[in-house]
DNA sequence: CGTAGAATCGCAACATTATAACCGAAGGTC
DNA sequence: GACCTTCGGTTATAATGTTGCGATTCTACG
């Protein structure tokens, strides 16, 4: 089951769940999830708009991390490595994650007023690559896909 | 009819095409192709690998045209405007569209080996944007969708 | 024409995002 | 402890994209 992340919600149980699958993540694939990446992680689940980079550097220099541009990238890197977090091509952000594990394909829908992402579910999309691989007869290794609009929290609003 | 990229072809009917639809196109809406801007959208279709904004800089400097940063992106920006060419988020670069006009919806194939990339006909992936509304009832501005993988001719080579 | 308004362009500086290179620190293995 | 590998700190730099402002060019209209 899939949060709808433009209903309100108990954000603290996106944030347990997904440390939790992390550590599992990790564990399964023999990869330390050490602090400075944790707290990326964390920082990165803190609200579901996507972050970028630099803005995660004073957010860990707050709390006494090192705070270098390096740092911050090679702990996104980990995490993408591993599928638990996704970066956002159109926007140069970073969101976590909403079920790790899946496929080369993702999907977002980015909602253009309250900057909010949602990663929807793969039957929407993922025989695309497949289709793609027939027809062009292509080998893919990965597909990425970003919808931008207007989500129904804020479509209430301006009406 | 849309070009297949990977094969051999007359590429000088790719460009003088596009050059002709831009020309439409720009009459159509009551927009000016100046000279900067019809150079920049022949020097992205010099060929079918997406091309940086940087990239442009030197290539147009070397003909005289002004060559600073402005310069180019104002074109760029123009181009994506009216629909002549794509950006490519994932690699940070700029392609011709290969068949001006179409919806909110774009996807491209992009070979890892050769970097050319393969504009894909829509009615492969253009109901997606449709099945999300109404999935999630929200409003969907853009769709964009980039596949990474390996063309059949580079797939040929290396077997 | 001729002028007013709008679009375009030249230019300089700056902002944002990401990477390279080098080395020391930390952790795991024997 | 000796060794190896991974990880992190530091400095610098590369790559991509934007802002602001004034000059020029085009267009519309009287
Ligand atoms: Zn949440
Ligand atoms: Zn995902
Ligand atoms: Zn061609
Ligand atoms: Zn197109």
């Amino acid at each position: 089951m899939t949060q709808n992340v433009y209903r309100p919600h108990d954000h603290s149980t996106c944030i347990d769940n997904a440390m939790e699958q992390a550590k599992a993540v990790c564990e399964q694939n023999g990869a330390r999830l050490t602090k400075v990446r944790q707290r990326v992680l964390e920082l990165v689940w803190s609200s579901h708009k996507p972050v970028g980079a630099y803005d995660l550097l004073p957010l860990l220099a707050n709390e006494g991390f090192n705070s270098a541009p390096p740092t911050v990238y090679r702990a996104l890197d980990f995490l993408l490595e591993l599928g638990l977090i996704h970066r956002l091509a159109s926007l140069n952000a970073y969101v976590g994650c909403s079920h790790p594990g899946h496929g080369r394909a993702s999907c977002f829908f980015l909602c253009q007023s309250c900057g909010k992402a949602q990663e929807l579910e793969s039957q929407l999309y993922d025989d695309l690559s497949t289709r793609v691989e027939s027809t062009l007869g292509v080998k893919i290794d990965h597909q990425i896909t970003e919808l931008s609009g207007i989500c129904p929290s804020c479509l209430d609003q301006s009406s």
